[in-house]
DNA sequence: CCATTTTGTTCGGGATAGAAACAAAGCTGG
DNA sequence: CCAGCTTTGTTTCTATCCCGAACAAAATGG
């Protein structure tokens, strides 16, 4: 039940009904693989005859292509058709404060090489170039020059996807900036860019492997910052000024630390790295000389979880604590969205055994209905690039996607 | 950017494309009407030719009607159409605790009568025995037996909006219970059902006035409890488990009241009726004992309104406060879900004046960017029947939406 | 009254779903 | 090894709908 937008709306031509029927064929390929024609009519009862059209247009473009014929108990074997993924690759760029790192993969998500290096400081257009360099070289090493299909960009702040326009990147020290086209142009590729945490969503909505399927869940990510990003109806939530998912800064500890966003007790002061960090090292969060302190000290989240695997019981008693406090946020969520899944990325999934049964027992105890209380949650190990898969995602989404239609 | 959903779609037919036209058009003449034919072809970009035969499908259906010819300035004198709603009618209902509502109005939204009577205790039998016969009594009374479109109904619970089915509605005492189904047959008119705070929100999409449109707003009612109705991407977020829309239980305060939720110092312990009216009179909140008494003493918001309209200081007081917890309960909602509005329904808006510029103020503090902090914030007063307005809004939204398609 | 302008209708052509016939390719049982 | 059966995949024809162009209708102004 969704309204039309009159001032900014699609509405159908001669070919619409045919491109709504290829993107659901395509989708149902890419779920289904290996499947056969017969089976992609059954399955959207259409004609065969219908299905045949499509698929050879789908062959043409080169979006699928047929496999080996399967066997069956009677009758002529089915041909099986499958997504081309193996020679289209996919660039996703990860930018952060410190490193931006690089994958190249292919149209799967499998990963054919992977490399960082630092991220010129305050300075957009140093990044372009080095990217541009960079890309290009991995490209070639690849073979993939010809068949990339586009490059996926992360960035830690406010997006404007469309226009493909950082609007804000603090954590950067970036204003605006036309990351997009500027990219484009340097390697005349395709650039899509998105804010980390949506990104991340967006990966379990189109790379998502084998873990059951929803259309309402939420991503949330600890890292300096806490951030979430909303899958609604299949879509994301990105808001109206596209700063939706900043789920951090609810008071809850009036006597906590003061956050970085000048109140005082936020959840993301309670929860975030460097606050885990401080309560360990016995640092005043709320004093901003020991952030600087705190960064420069090199000590790290898998260091404090690698004390606590080594019996530390102070370090053990921080990253508890820090688990209450995500339970208090995750609860906030599954009450207010009630998504049918909770990821959680971050360093902390790396500690999932220890923290997972305090999160568990805040959300019980704040849920207010049994079901709510009992939504799953999935950590997703660092080790598993999140970001780096919602740099992909970016790329990938488009061709799958539902057509915007009315 | 929407997934494809392979276990739920709906792929296109030969009429699909006229379908999606159609209901575009539709909802053109509803936004723009009266309108002409010639007008909607260039709006549609879409050939005159296509447009009449358009037109002449809504014309047989009975959807909108042909009016005056427009004066133009030179060729012939378009013909205007509108959209027929004078001989259309919708019942919207509105169950609560104490009282349940009725109302009768054309398609318009227009109110034709209005009336409300005692709601059954924990029954909803006898519930639908009684709607069924004011219903009745309402359509012959109106003259709108054969032309009403449908009953909406709206409950302070969970609904399983689809199947019709309430799920659970403690605060009417009631379990699960197949309330469409059986108001349907007992009135013999399609039925559709949904969560106060939801449709609310849905009557602000659909018969919203001249207030600009967002595709991104949320509704929050502020009654015994805090409720909110989200709507993201021109679609209401009704979450996993058709349980989103929670926010009151976060918790804000720690040295605050119990709230009935069992944990302390939740948003709606804080900013509810009950709370205000229990700050006012010195009463414990957390004594479930006083909830009663508070209800029994007929004291009520209004009430309470009416003391600081005639200078009582320590009513001012009270909903002061109420007003500095409902910015803090605003602040997360502009945060998390960047909306470009926000409507706020309850008796709390006959006191605007007084707790805007302070509910202003904590949302301007805690916004994360200028853009949320400025989030335009707008008033519906329960003079307006929010609920009912959002009960005829549920039969009034299909006939207008977007076909669901892919 | 006729030229001009704009609205609304009609009609032929192209794209697509839909249904049915047909061809292809396998298996089974004599 | 071949006839008969089954299932897959293709071709062909028709109905629906967009699309554009031509045409009719209705008003204005000289």
């Amino acid at each position: 039940m969704r309204k039309i937008d009159t001032r900014n709306f699609r509405r159908a031509t001669r070919s619409t009904a045919r491109e709504v029927n290829r993107q659901i064929l395509l989708e149902l390929v890419r779920e289904h693989q290996p499947i056969s024609r017969a089976d992609l009519a059954r399955r959207m009862s259409l004609g065969r005859g219908t299905v045949t059209e499509l698929v050879n247009g789908l062959l043409a473009e080169g979006e699928i292509y047929e496999g080996a014929t399967a066997m069956a108990p009677r009758g002529r074997r089915p041909t099986l058709l499958h997504i081309r993924t193996r020679d289209r690759f996919v660039v996703g760029v990860d930018v952060r404060f410190s490193r931006t790192s690089l994958i190249l993969a292919d149209f799967a998500g499998r990963q054919l090489a992977l490399e960082s290096f630092e991220t010129p400081l305050n300075a957009p257009e140093l990044l372009v170039e080095a990217l541009q360099a960079r890309i290009r070289r991995l490209l070639e090493s690849g073979g993939a020059m010809e068949n990339c299909q586009g490059i996926g960009v992360v960035v830690p702040g406010v997006v404007d996807r469309k226009a493909g326009r950082v609007l804000a990147a603090p954590q950067l020290g970036w204003g605006e900036f036309e990351l997009a086209a500027t990219l484009g142009e340097a390697t005349g590729l395709p650039v899509a860019i998105e804010n980390a945490p949506m990104a991340c969503a967006l990966a379990h909505l189109w790379l998502g492997g084998d873990v059951i399927k929803t259309e309402n869940f939420v991503y949330v990510t600890v890292a300096d910052g806490v951030g979430v990003g909303v899958v609604a109806n299949g879509q994301l939530v990105r808001g109206h000024g596209s700063t939706a998912g900043e789920f951090g800064h609810i008071p809850s500890e009036p006597s906590g630390p003061v956050c970085r966003c000048g109140s005082r007790g936020c959840l993301e002061a309670c929860e975030a790295h460097l606050a885990t960090l401080a309560r360990y090292l016995g640092y005043d969060f709320s004093d901003r000389e020991n952030h600087r302190r705190l960064h420069d000290s090199q000590f790290t989240m898998p260091d404090l979880i690698a004390r606590f695997r080594s019996g530390d019981a102070r370090a053990r008693a921080a990253l508890e604590e820090t688990g209450r406090y995500l339970g208090i946020g995750l609860s906030i969520l599954v009450n207010g969205l009630n998504p049918g899944r909770i990821f959680v990325g971050g360093e902390i999934a790396a500690a999932w055994d220890l923290v997972e049964p305090l999160l568990r027992r805040e959300i019980a105890a704040r849920a207010l209905t049994r079901a709510a209380g009992a939504t799953p949650i999935t950590p997703e190990p660092a080790t598993e690039h999140p970001r780096l898969r919602g740099a992909m995602a970016l790329v990938v989404a488009p061709v799958f996607a539902a057509p915007q239609l009315a």
